[in-house]
DNA sequence: TCTACTCTCACGAGGCGTAAGAGTAA
DNA sequence: GTTACTCTTACGCCTCGTGAGAGTAG
């Protein structure tokens, strides 16, 4: 199902700190391959020292984001769509204006998804407790072993 | 980003009606091949009636429930392995232990889901009150319009 | 040389879309 | 007989990667 992973890794101790690919590989369980996949799409945009990617902070921080957005079962266009919007240029009204009314968009979509969730984690509680008791019932134990 | 379609659609009037192939793709604005899809992919199992599809109210139900585990980035095969959930057989004290078992296991993976979803609203309605407050500071109007 | 990175194809699974061609019910 | 469905078969496409092979920097 879902692999047990961080969802948000340990905080970023050193905001000054530079990772590798593969460092950021191990800590989010992706290979290198995927986060190099993301650039191509545009997602991130790591310096360069020659060749060699130098991620931020900033970059961490930003692919523990694009990696939620996919558990929640956002595409990566429409996560690079969110993660623009926090960077658009804010200067002039229209812009903001603009900004505002895409960000209530997002909300709504998103609340909309936890109503979802929500539905779903009720139904799935009800069976559980529907098949706790009938395990009681039978005289077995239901706990964790 | 997503289309604004009804999220579980109006109740079930008639728990007896039947409904064609082409009634629920309109329902649930998608198309018939998707359903059929499904069925190849032996998330759905509707009645015939010589060639044709027959759904019922529950295959109506099913076929909600599908795409709301879709909307929630479910993948098919674990959509698939939810419904199963739902109907495998009770009798035994082993089977029910083990229904309990994934169950639990599944809702933890919905809670996680629940976490992460929480945090990105969060994330977004603080870019909304910022930049609504920067529009006010503007003198510019906040409102929907 | 060995490690760790870089690159570019290329392939593959998941999730459908999209005809093609044919049957059937009003 | 035309419209509006239905069906199966099957190829194609986009997304999201994985893998292979080959080159390079230290």
């Amino acid at each position: 199902m879902t692999a047990a992973v961080s969802a948000v890794p340990s905080e970023p101790r050193d905001p000054q700190r530079i990772y590798s690919i593969a460092e950021l590989a191990r800590e989010f369980a992706i290979t290198a391959r995927t986060i190099r996949f993301y650039e191509d799409e545009g997602l991130i945009k790591p310096r360069r020292q020659g060749l060699t990617r130098l991620y931020t902070a900033g970059d961490r921080t930003r692919l523990g984001w694009i990696l939620r957005g996919k558990r929640l079962g956002f595409s990566l266009a429409e996560i690079k769509e969110l993660l623009d919007l926090y960077q658009v240029d804010r200067t002039g009204v229209s812009q903001l204006r603009e900004l505002l009314r895409r960000s209530r968009e997002h909300i709504e979509d998103l609340q909309r998804k936890r109503r979802d969730l929500d539905a779903h984690i009720k139904e799935f509680e009800d069976v559980e407790i529907q098949v706790a008791a009938e395990l009681k019932k039978r005289g077995a134990e239901t706990g964790n072993d």
